[in-house]
DNA sequence: GAACTATTGACAGGTACCTGACAATCCTGC
DNA sequence: GCAGGATTGTCAGGTACCTGTCAATAGTTC
C-alpha cells in the first residue's frame, strides 16, 4: 500500500495514475479517453491550433496527438481546415458536435475533481498547485541541458 | 505552456512526465530505469518480494513488473530464489551488486528532489504529500465501484 | 479430503506511445 | 533572391505497457 516513502516521485506517479483512472472512468460514458478530453479542453480555449501545437501542449509526440486527433475528427468531434497562410499546417477547430460533447464531459470531470479536493482549504490547494508548477518547471529547464 | 488551467489532473501528468524525465536522466549514468530503480529501493526496503508483489506495489502488471525485473537479473542486481513453502512463487532479493547500485543511485535521486523541492517549508511539503496520499486513496476507492 | 475459488508466473496478442526519418514548406541572414 | 536552418505533417519501425488466458499451486468450505 504505502508507495515508496521518501520520493515525492512516486507519490506524484501513483497520484497521477490514480486521478488518470477515476478521470478515465467518468469519461467512458461520453466515448472520451483522457487525451481526447484535454485536446478538447485546449481546442475550445484557443480554436485554430496544428497538430504540433496540440501536441506542445499535452507534451506528447506529434504523431501520437495526430492519431488522437483521426479519432476525434472520425467521430465528428473536430474538423481539419488548411491554414490560410502556411500550406505546411492544418488547423483543428471543434465542430458542434465536438462543443456539445466537451460541455457534457466538463461537469462530470469538474465534480470528481471537486469531490477528491474537499476537505483541502484554497490557502492549501494553492501551495499544492504551486509544487506542481514547479515541478514542471524543472522538467522543461533539464530538457535545455540533456547532455550535462 | 500553460497546461489546462483549473484541471489538477493535468498539472499532475505534467508535473509526473516532468519528474519521470528529471530522474530517469539522474539515473542513465547507473544505467538504471526509474521503475528499476522503484524495484531496488523496495526490494532492499521488503527483500523476498514476490513478482506480483513488485507489480502491486509499482502499480504495473505483473507481466510488465516481470520483463523489468527480467533486466534487473539479467544485470546480475537481483535474484529469483524458490519461496520455501509456496512452490508458485519466487522471491525476489537483491544481491550485492544490486545493493551497491542502488547505494550509488539514491544520492542523486534525492539530491535531485531535494534540489526541487527547496524554497518550500516543511508545512508546505506535508500539505502537498497529504493532497498527493489523497488523491492515490480516491484511485483506490475507484477500483472498488468498477461499474457505477 | 473433495470441490471451489484465488493467486502466481508465464504465454500470446494487441494497443498506445515513442524515436528517427522524409519531403514540403516557412523563415532568416546575407 | 537564395542558401541554411527550423518546422509541419506523415511514414516506418521499435518499445513498453496492457489485457486475456493458461496450468500449477495455495487456501477455504463443506
Amino acid at each position: 500500500m504505502t508507495p515508496i516513502e521518501g520520493c515525492s516521485t512516486f507519490l506524484v506517479r501513483h497520484a497521477w495514475l490514480s486521478l488518470r483512472g477515476v478521470v478515465a472512468e467518468a469519461l467512458v460514458r461520453h466515448d472520451l479517453s483522457v487525451a481526447q478530453f484535454a485536446s478538447l479542453l485546449m481546442l475550445d480555449e484557443v480554436p485554430g491550433l496544428s497538430v504540433a501545437d496540440v501536441a506542445r501542449k499535452v507534451s506528447t509526440a506529434r504523431q501520437s496527438a495526430n492519431e488522437m486527433l483521426g479519432g476525434l475528427e472520425r467521430a465528428g468531434l473536430v474538423e481539419r481546415r488548411p491554414h490560410p497562410s502556411d500550406r505546411r499546417t492544418q488547423q483543428i477547430f471543434l465542430t458542434d458536435a465536438g462543443r456539445q460533447r466537451l460541455a457534457e464531459a466538463l461537469p462530470t470531470v469538474q465534480a470528481v475533481e471537486a469531490r477528491l479536493a474537499a476537505g483541502f482549504s484554497p490557502d492549501e490547494i494553492a501551495v499544492v498547485n504551486a509544487w506542481l508548477h514547479r515541478m514542471t518547471e524543472a522538467g522543461a529547464a533539464s530538457e535545455e541541458i540533456p547532455t550535462l
